[in-house]
Formats: C-alpha cells, structure tokens, sequence
DNA sequence: GACCGGTAGAGTGTATACAATAGGTCAAAA
DNA sequence: TTTTGACCTATTGTATACACTCTACCGGTC
C-alpha cells in the first residue's frame, strides 16, 4: 500500500523495530530522541520520524511533551490481541480455503511437511519455529485480500516483542502440530468453515500459552530491567 | 493505546483528515508541505509529522522523494476493504453477542428504534446515517476487545472518504433497516453465530452497494479532478 | 519527427538552532 | 520531617537553513 525506499528514517525505524524484535529494547524502556541520534549518528529529524512512524505501528506509544516509551501490553491487551488476531488469521483460513492455487496448497504442504520432519528428527527447535511461522505466513497471504493481510501483520507486529519468550513446555511443539495438521487437511479437504475455526482456536491456544509463560516469568523482574537499560546505553 | 494531546502536528492531521473526509481533497490530489505549511501557518516540520501520521494510518500513500499522495482506492482495494471490514465486524457481533450489559444492549436497541422512527417519518437521511453508524460503531464497542476495536477503526477509517459517494437507491434504506432488524434480534436473542454471519453479509452488502454507485460515477471523471485542485489551492 | 541525455527548478530529506514544556531539585515553611 | 512551591535543567516541539533527489523541459542527435 505504502512505497517507501531507504531514507535515514526507514533504516533508523527498521533498526529500532529489531531492538524491540531481539529484546535489546524490552517494552517499557523509554526512548530518548537525541540519544538515538547519536547512537545512530545522526540529526533527531529522522529519529523523530522513526518514532512517529512506529508509534502508528503500536511498536512504541509516546503523548505529546513526554518521552516515547516502548509499548508495554498489559496481560488483558495481550490476551485481546490473540483473540484479535485469532479472528483475523480464522478469516483468512476460510477464504484461503477457496482461494489459494493448487500450487499455494502444494507449497504450504510441504512446509508442514518440513516441520514435520524435524520434529520427528528433533532438529533445530529454531528452524521449527521459522516453519511454524511460515505457514501461518502462508495461510494469511492465501486469502489474496491486501487490506486483510496488512490487518493480520500489523497485529501480528505486536506480539513480536513477546516471541521471544515463547519456550518449551512439554509436548508443545507436538501439539502444535496436530494443529497445523487438522488445519492443513481442512483446507486440502475443501472445507473452509473447519479450517478458520481450526486455526482461530489454534492461534487462541497459542496466545495462552504464551501468556502462561510469561505470568510465570513477571514474578522475576529483577533480571530484566537493568539489562534492558545497559543496552540501550550501549553504543 | 496512544495518548496525545494537542500538539500542532496532531492539530493539523486532524485538519487534513476531515478535509479528505468532507471531500475538500479528493483521493488521488497530492499534498504538498510548503503549501501545506503557509496554509496552515506553520512551518514544514508539523506538516511533516501531520503526513507521516496519516501515510501510517493509511489516508495518505508517499514513497520517498515523492509527493504524498490522498489514496486512492481501485475497486479491488475497495473490494478486500470491505471484506475485512465485514469479518472484523462479524467477529465484534459474535463477540458482543455475549459480552454486552444489558444497558449496551439496551442502548443499541434504542438507537435502532430512533433509526426506525427516522425512517417511518421520512425525517433528515442524515439523521438516518448518523443513527446507522452509530448502530455498527456500537455493536464494535460492545466486543470489548480494545484491539479489535482499533482494527475496525482503521478499517473503516479508510473506507470513509468513500462514505460521501453514498446515495438513495430506491429501497435502500429499508433494506438496511431490515437488516439491522435482523442483527439487533439475533444479538437480543443470544444467537451469536446469527449475528456475526448477519452483521458480515450486511457489511459486505453495504460495500458492493457502494462500490456499484461508484462504478457508475466514475464514467465522468472530469469534474472530480479540477475541483479537486482547485480545492487544494484555495487559502 | 522521435528519442535521448543533460540541465535547471521545484520539492523532499536532514541538520541545526530556537522555543516551550515537563519533571526534578532545593529551599522554605508548617 | 514533611510538604509545597518556585526555579532550573533536560528533553521535546517547531522553525529555518541547507543538501540531495526527482522531474520536466530543452536542445541535440539519429
């Protein structure tokens, strides 16, 4: 929808949207405009902009005269936010369903298929996780609707920030793919309304589970705030 | 989620939104910011924040080095606009459909009764539309899923600077009032699985209603485009 | 006559300087 | 000792000046 090329702003946007993807900057940590500049060496101009732009994202949130902070969702937001995005990625099974080519359903097969291997080789956990992706990915971009797959990405944008601590409770990775299995063989099969009630429910999982984890770990916050603040300091 | 308060860029987003609302700058006009900025007064900078802003928000496309442009829709846009519009929508009224008080169902029903005494009496239509959206914004609200409701928001700010191409088919009105006839009974009822497919087909009707009117006008593209200029340049 | 490259001119991107605001600090009074 | 209020500094918001990019026009060449 939107064209833009490399000007300063982008590339100080893209590379403070990966400090917030990599942890470097966890939610919570407030950003200072002329301190960026200098990390970044250069003028607050295209910081600011940055900043306008990722606040419109969601990524930061920041009221006028006061600093921009990195946005910190609370549990209740997290959890509308799934649901939010359960919905969003349910309605684009339903119409990938009908929509997709033979060769899109071909090519989401195998990248289930690839995950399934290794799983089944217990292979890289992170490269399972990348497949996972990519087949949700590939099930978005399948409905063919631009405006419902900016909607699906922009929230999925969101919950990046917390990817990280997604981690292995026993039997998870399993269960998540029984999921994509009877998610995959619903849209095989032709049958749309079981498909987006098969992956609604599967991202829904997914958010809980996430946000189990993350109840568990916010009762040690101690660890978390001083890195996140030598970090940022860091040139 | 984002909290802002009166600074000037936000004064003259503001200013520019509800001009590509009203009609003053139609799709498609390119906005200028030295212009913009002796218009309103001020320097490039806010009117460079205002763009920016808007260009997130969708109203406004820009690549780099490029004049911002209002967007403009091409009917397939449009199209997906209104399809997942109408899937965000149809999930609030499933959702809403068992999450609303009975005072917020109470209050939508009073809307839809005005509505219905609006259109028995043949009073101001724009009194009709505006208890209309009241009814849809409503039962948005009433999902209270704070995310969810932003996603409508964005969607169907998007579509509104279509809104005014809105126009009297013969039977229009009551069709639509029948419809949200129906939506208000299933989400009385309970019946959230009615009032989502409902509200969905509604939505989805109301954008090929909309996309079909203009179609038709679009025959007669010249007098859009000098107006539109000429609206531009007018201090 | 059509096509191509170069060259102003207009307009955007960035830097810097200035103004205004918020939040903290210190002092004074209760 | 605590609280309150005024100032003072740090940081954001805005203006202006400069640099770079694009585009449209022009003359030349095929």
């Amino acid at each position: 929808m939107t064209e833009r090329e490399a000007t300063q702003a982008d590339t100080i946007r893209l590379a403070i949207e990966s400090e917030i993807f990599n942890g470097s900057l966890v939610p919570g940590t407030s950003l200072e405009e002329g301190r960026l500049a200098t990390r970044f060496g250069v003028s607050r101009t295209p910081v600011r902009e940055a900043i306008t732009q990722l606040v419109q994202a969601g990524l930061i949130s920041k009221s006028a005269h006061r600093r921009a902070v990195v946005s910190e969702l609370d549990s209740g937001t997290l959890l509308d936010l799934f649901e939010a995005l359960s919905e969003l990625e349910g309605s684009a099974a339903f119409l990938s369903t009908t929509r997709m080519s033979q060769a899109e359903k071909k090519r989401l097969v195998t990248i289930h298929e690839s995950a399934a291997d290794n799983l089944r080789n217990q292979e890289d956990p992170n490269e399972y996780a990348k497949l996972g992706s990519a087949f949700h990915h590939g099930i978005v971009r399948g409905c063919h609707n631009k405006i419902l797959i900016e909607a699906t990405d922009w929230l999925s944008l969101r919950v990046l920030p917390y990817r990280r601590f997604q981690v292995m409770t026993p039997g998870r990775l399993e269960k998540n793919q029984a999921d994509h299995d009877a998610i995959i063989s619903a849209i095989v099969a032709g049958d749309a309304e079981v498909a987006r009630e098969a992956l609604q429910r599967h991202t829904l999982e997914q958010g809980d589970a996430l946000m189990r984890f993350i109840a568990l770990n916010k009762k040690k916050p101690v660890e978390r705030l001083p890195r996140a603040i030598n970090e940022e300091y860091s040139v």
